[in-house]
DNA sequence: TCCTTATATTGATGATAGTCTATATTAAGC
DNA sequence: GCTTAATATAGACTATCATCAATATAAGGA
């Protein structure tokens, strides 16, 4: 059975491997950076992703499980398993099953990676 | 005669006003700036942009004409206009016209204003 | 095995937005 | 005023995507 993957998603499961960034401001960004770039920008242009990273945040173990996102958010269970997956597949969240619940994480990295390409 | 503003650009037009932005990994972001912040990040989420930015930046004295970005970008002269005030009204950029050309400058202080945003 | 709960996937729908052509506007020079 | 060149806008088309209800899958306990 063929998993299917859509062009986006195949986009965005790329990002995770490349190194990237030329800093933006010091020129030269090729059109594979900039697609490459631009992916992970897209996947913070959504109100609800990046109140999920500020929920996160605020947790005392700076984790969450998935259950507790839907509540808070005004969000029906899809949705917020749907924005959970775009931001694990950008590499901006790393994920850990324990039992029947999943905890999500953010990697740091990955935003100083973007701090440093917005220099 | 009523000017048309659809509620994307007054989205956008609302972020040059905000002061922005708590940063993501302290907590505590509210909806607002939620939304405030996505519209910004949506703004770089689209390849073509970051190049212009790029271009930009590469240039001598930091400014671009705008009739020179057409070319380099393999965009049409509307959609480049289209990015520009896109660009233009999240506070991105500086237009200044002398003459029959407007040149565009970056606003560093926004960048910067992001980078702390993801801090 | 069955039941319950958590998470993921499917499929549909509506909204947003990038792109183009065609046209309008703006500015400068004659 | 007229002409030319630069930029902006209008309108249409398409692709992407956020969202949901319905359903499937995964994991643990009785």
């Amino acid at each position: 059975m063929a998993v299917h993957i859509d062009a986006c998603q195949y986009k965005i499961m790329n990002i995770s491997k490349t190194t990237c960034c030329a800093p933006l401001l010091s020129g030269g960004l090729t059109p594979d950076e900039a697609v490459n770039l631009a992916a992970i920008f897209r996947v913070l242009g959504e109100p609800a992703r990046l109140q999920m990273l500020s929920l996160i945040a605020t947790q005392p173990n700076q984790e969450v499980c998935a259950c507790e996102l839907a509540a808070p958010l005004g969000l029906a269970q899809p949705t917020v398993s749907h924005h959970l997956k775009v931001m694990h597949q950008a590499g901006l969240l790393e994920r850990e099953r324990r039992g029947t619940w999943i905890y999500y994480r953010i990697l740091p990295e990955k935003l100083a990676m973007l701090r440093t390409s917005l220099a």
